[in-house]
DNA sequence: TCTCGTCGAGACTCAGAGTTTCGTCAAGTG
DNA sequence: CACTTGACGAAACTCTGAGTCTCGACGAGA
């Protein structure tokens, strides 16, 4: 017996429409300033009507992590030469790299800001967060396995300390997330875990 | 000539209903689970009209300010025992369990989730963390005074990553504030510092 | 007793999230 | 080509919560 669905029929998804509105939700957060944006600003932005939104996002919010993580995919891969030091490095300084762009802070600001106060939010910079700290920890823990470090280091407290600091200053802003960060940070967390 | 105001007339200002909703404002946060608290339902609460709200306070967000220093005033006394680690840990023991109480979480990422989007509240959130990185940064420095620590540690990045990993945990909610983690991050910012 | 500023109460405006409706357009099927 | 299906832009709509305005009542000082 067949129990497959019927074939879609019908016109099909605007892969421009959708390009478009993440386009548009990326741009009005990071020219916002802190300011909420509205649904309806990124619909008309991006040209496209408000429910184009939201037959493919539950959320205003699905739509910004969507945007973001297609350009944090891009802007921090993880290195993996071999050398856990110049693996940290690296991916400290393209992290923040990625954090120094004021669009980017901007919208990541917004994020988990909005994620104080929504649920719906919060499971999904959960997501988010939890998706970098990922990367991170796997790359400490292929200089574990390699034996840069020794096995009883606590790896899950050096990647919340990293990322810590990280969103701290993002969100208190009392401090810059400098150029010379990426390196200061490895030296003084490599110092941490060899014990 | 007299330009001094005219002396107040009429009746006075209730001490009870203000104080009613300081503690009611107080409650609710920690009652909130993290959804937002209607100004609506504050009034109720504390058996008050909206209007008495906001007669007294610019808005939702400075009563919560008021209420919650109202009670941080007690909180978290810098140790100086002439030891650096263990001012260390009691002080990291003191601010993890500040912050492990649940109104006082709820309430300090309610108002560091609208310090993103209200410039106001911005300002009034780098006052109040720069007030607690400086009590940190003190006892750092009282330890690197007495030598126990090389003048070259750099106090100020360590100060980040531990009110970073505090406020990360705290806003992301993927990882517990334990009772083992004033211990553990005493002992890994030693290690670092010693570097 | 009169005035003035407080009080609780509740109706009101405004903004933004998400829903519903409508007429239109395009991809697959016969 | 004719038909069906589902996506499309547009716009009206509901709902929630912040902050404002107005009201009659009350109480402290003159």
């Amino acid at each position: 017996m067949d129990t497959r669905q019927r074939p879609h029929t019908g016109r099909q998804r605007n892969e421009a429409a959708r390009q478009a509105i993440l386009d548009a939700a990326f741009e009005l957060l990071g020219e916002s300033a802190g300011a909420t944006v509205p649904v309806d600003a990124i619909a008309a932005r991006a040209g496209v009507g408000k429910q184009t939104i939201y037959r493919w996002w539950p959320s205003k919010y699905a739509v910004l992590l969507e945007a973001i993580l297609q350009r944090a995919r891009l802007d921090v891969p993880a290195p993996d030469t071999g050398d856990l030091a110049k693996d940290l490095r690296e991916f400290l300084r393209g992290t923040f790299r990625g954090a120094r762009n004021a669009s980017t802070a901007a919208f990541l600001r917004a994020m988990m800001g909005q994620a104080q106060q929504d649920p719906g939010t919060a499971e999904v910079m959960r997501e988010f967060t939890a998706s970098r700290r990922n990367a991170l920890r796997e790359l400490l823990e292929r200089g574990q396995d390699r034996g840069e470090l020794p096995d009883t280091t606590n790896v899950d407290l050096i990647v919340d300390q990293v990322y810590g600091l990280l969103w701290y200053r993002l969100m208190v802003g009392h401090a810059p997330l400098g150029r010379d960060l990426a390196k200061e940070l490895t030296d003084a967390v490599l110092t941490q875990a060899a014990g």
